[in-house]
DNA sequence: CCGCAGCGAGATACGTGAAT
DNA sequence: ATTCACGTATCTCGCTGCGG
């Protein structure tokens, strides 16, 4: 038995040879470069169709010193709305000739640690970040040592240069806070995440602002901030309800949290705007299938991949770091009420 | 243990011959 | 004399594997 060579890939080299001109007339022919006559151009192309070349990516990197690929950390992929920011990321990037990286750090600031580094060794060229905390160290010690354009998702460090999309979603939930205090809600829970990052800090204080606007005390025991987590979400719920005075409306600040409360209630038979006030953060398609509607303060998650992937080829082409903002909005639907609201609308 | 060649693409300095 | 379109030679990147 004869055994044929492996076929190897052509090189610029083989396109050269093929042609019968200098490997530079290659590379200039087959980059762009304007000193080329057409009939190079043609003889090159020519010759790399009639070999099948393709341009060797990693020998590319290495002669750049740059990938063309951004790096994308996510907190948490099985979250839609990280699904929804980074499908608009990448189309961003994929039009300006780069590739993204995605690793999931499953809430874990050891493996976004791990994974912020990777991407670092792996050059890439830049970093999109959606953090599980903005004060771990050896997380924001690998930023810092790094020299390529950082785009945080709704973090703010001062001890890293990046560029931010933050969304603001301190006017969102104030509004939602607001029409619940109006429907009468005087008992208003939020479970969200931890108050150690910028959206459950947001997110608080327009529930605080709300309630101090309305002049109605606000309730520290209803507030449950720790974890986006669902199983979080869930065990909050159930202990807030098992409360004395149990809230009349939960504000769910999360995808993940909105599944954990609306799990419990379920399981309890207790249905959001009928039996207890419910308004989700960030909006789902599954919510749609609710009766009565669910409230959502929602955001344009597709706007904040976009964003973050011109900011980091605005940053690449040389301009400063800088932030972008989202607006959130509250959309008012039936869940806000509840039996408060309907007693209060009687009276 | 150290130095060095080699991998592939591409940038660049510099040379050449022809056209303008 | 200058410009164009090409060629040659050399260097670079980060890392591996070899020989001394």
């Amino acid at each position: 038995m004869t055994s044929q060579p492996m076929p190897r890939q052509p090189t610029m080299q083989d396109v050269a040879a093929q042609a019968g001109v200098a490997l530079s007339s290659v590379s200039r022919a087959l980059s762009g470069h304007p000193d080329v006559s057409p009939a190079m151009r043609k003889r090159v192309e020519d010759a790399a169709a009639a070999l099948g070349y393709e341009p060797d990516l990693l020998a590319q990197s290495l002669r750049r010193g740059s990938t063309r690929t951004v790096g994308f950390v996510v907190r948490d992929i099985s979250n839609p709305l990280f699904a929804d920011i980074a499908k608009a990321a990448e189309q961003t990037l994929r039009h300006a000739g780069y590739s993204m990286l995605l690793t999931n750090s499953d809430g874990s600031t050891d493996i976004e640690a791990e994974n912020v580094n990777l991407l670092r060794r792996r050059r890439v060229d830049g970093l999109i970040l959606s953090s599980v905390s903005e004060t771990e160290q050896r997380t924001l010690e690998v930023l810092r040592s790094t020299r390529i354009p950082i785009v945080l998702l709704d973090r703010e460090t001062q001890s890293v240069a990046a560029s931010a999309v933050i969304s603001d979603h301190y006017h969102g939930i104030r509004a939602a806070v607001s029409e619940l205090l109006t429907l009468g809600h005087r008992d208003i829970a939020m479970v969200s995440g931890p108050r150690e990052i910028r959206p459950t800090r947001e997110r608080l204080r327009g529930l605080v602002d709300a309630h101090r606007a309305a002049g109605v005390p606000l309730r520290d025991d209803l507030l449950r901030l720790g974890s986006f987590a669902e199983d979080f979400a869930g065990r909050h719920t159930k202990d807030l309800l098992a409360l004395a005075r149990p809230p009349t409306a939960i504000l769910a600040g999360g995808i993940q949290s909105a599944v954990g409360v609306l799990t419990t209630l379920a399981e309890r038979g207790i249905r959001p705007g009928e039996d207890i006030g419910f308004v989700g953060v960030d909006d789902l398609p599954l919510l749609r299938l609710f009766n009565p509607p669910i409230s959502v303060v929602t955001r344009d998650s597709s706007r904040i991949g976009q964003f973050a992937a011109q900011l980091f080829l605005d940053m690449v082409a040389g301009a400063p770091p800088r932030v972008e903002v989202v607006s959130t909005e509250y959309v008012a639907r039936a869940s806000s009420g509840g039996p408060v609201g309907a007693a209060a609308a009687r009276t």
